[in-house]
DNA sequence: CCGAGAGTGTGGACGGTGTCAACATCCGCT
DNA sequence: AGCGGATGTTGACACCGTCCACACTCTCGG
């Protein structure tokens, strides 16, 4: 009875053994014979669930993707500011805050998630595939919606939109690289979370720097309200 | 003659081809008995050399920071702006720009850098350690000093300069890794330099907004400067 | 001139890994 | 009942890092 032949739900007993194992020692830490000795079923047992270790891994990132959301979504569901510039302008930093929260708590699947990252959403915008439907929604869009509520609010001026998300993600990103795996691991906390929000304000100083004054100046501004991206020409 | 039992120069010769290894198949595709192997000698000659192979790793890191920082200044001696305020902000831009130049020209040993990069420059912040004074001068403080000048030349607000480091740094840390190992690996070129320019241009208006107002309009623009919002300071 | 010892390279071994092939077992359906 | 597919096991191969004992070569002191 302990031992029975069949497992009865090994992929997931592999998965989760496989989360926790690349909560602590990441991406690199994890073995299939490794996982496989710790579910208590012999080696390559796992093979019969996963065509690859890189398939393995995937299913790893993909837990470590809901997480990453997760954080955000809580950061930003957090938010009470009524007023709606404030508002959007918090939503954006929260957000942000909400990346570098799961990169800080959970910097072994954070790495998993980005070192099996499927493909650029630039290739779908519209975020989820035909064939995978239920593929979770991409952080891309979150901050997309986020940065158009800034420019419906009349805060981030249209000009300055195209491409922003790539900025927004650079900064964060890059913050919870260089501060969780890069040279600045090592970094206190408390010095770390204010230069996070010297970080976060300066990205925030600079869209309201190109707020479209109240009234429009000789600029023409080129109302381009149409967020089509990648139709160019 | 051909083969003589001393190889003469093993150590260089082992660094050379984990350089070329690496630029290829980044730091994962780095085994010593591969190199040794390419060498022409017999596995575990390196240990006399390298105590581990991540001391290996550690030679490869080193000569990668080293093109790391040549690019950097490349970009650097290249600007020939001569207005003080121009050429400060043209630095700190072509400063960015170098350093994700290296990191798309090479990608591998990009990577290598940042795994094995030693230790947070915050710890010994002068740079040089006693113990290794010829060791190779920080991005972090080219980085530093072309913001001091930002600050002298009257562009940058003190009150900005705090964590300024950690703001472009990451910034375009987080560029150079999404566009190189990330989820917009796939950008097409044109799209990822036009985004880099704009990337760079949201910095550089933040920075401009906090500078001493030329013409101060009577709108305050929501004169917080001070970044400090949920701050109980 | 020679021999000792340090420096360097070789060969073998151990435990670890991913992955393939062949075999064993069990469950569900006819 | 029994058969087939799904699942799990065992064994093998080729890699890997690393430790060990050994072999060769060069240099230096006598």
């Amino acid at each position: 009875m302990t031992t029975r032949y069949h497992h009865g739900n090994l992929r997931t007993a592999l998965v989760d053994a496989a989360v926790e194992v690349a909560s602590e020692k990441g991406p690199d830490g994890l073995a299939v014979r490794d996982l496989a000795r710790r579910v208590g079923v012999s080696h390559n047992a796992a093979y019969r669930h996963f065509s690859d270790r890189d398939a393995l891994v995937e299913e790893v990132a993909q837990r470590g993707m809901q997480g990453l959301l997760a954080a955000m979504h809580a950061r930003l569901d957090a938010v009470t500011e009524t007023d709606p510039v404030e508002r959007a302008r918090c939503r954006l930093q929260e957000l942000g805050k909400g990346y570098v929260d799961y990169a800080l708590a959970e910097p072994g699947l954070f790495r998993v998630v980005f070192t099996a990252y499927p493909e650029p959403p630039s290739a779908a915008p519209s975020g989820s595939d035909p064939d995978d439907p239920g593929a979770a929604p991409d952080p891309y869009q979150l901050l997309g919606a986020a940065l158009d509520d800034l420019v419906d609010v009349g805060f981030l001026h249209p000009d300055a939109r195209p491409d922003a998300e790539m900025t927004c993600w650079s900064v964060v990103h890059g913050f919870a690289v260089l501060t969780t795996e890069g040279p600045l691991r090592a970094v206190p906390a408390p010095e770390r979370d204010a230069a996070l929000d010297r970080v976060l304000a300066t990205i925030d100083r600079s869209y309201g720097a190109t707020t479209a004054p109240r009234r429009p100046r000789d600029e023409p501004a080129m109302a381009t309200d149409g967020p089509t991206r990648g139709a160019s020409g």
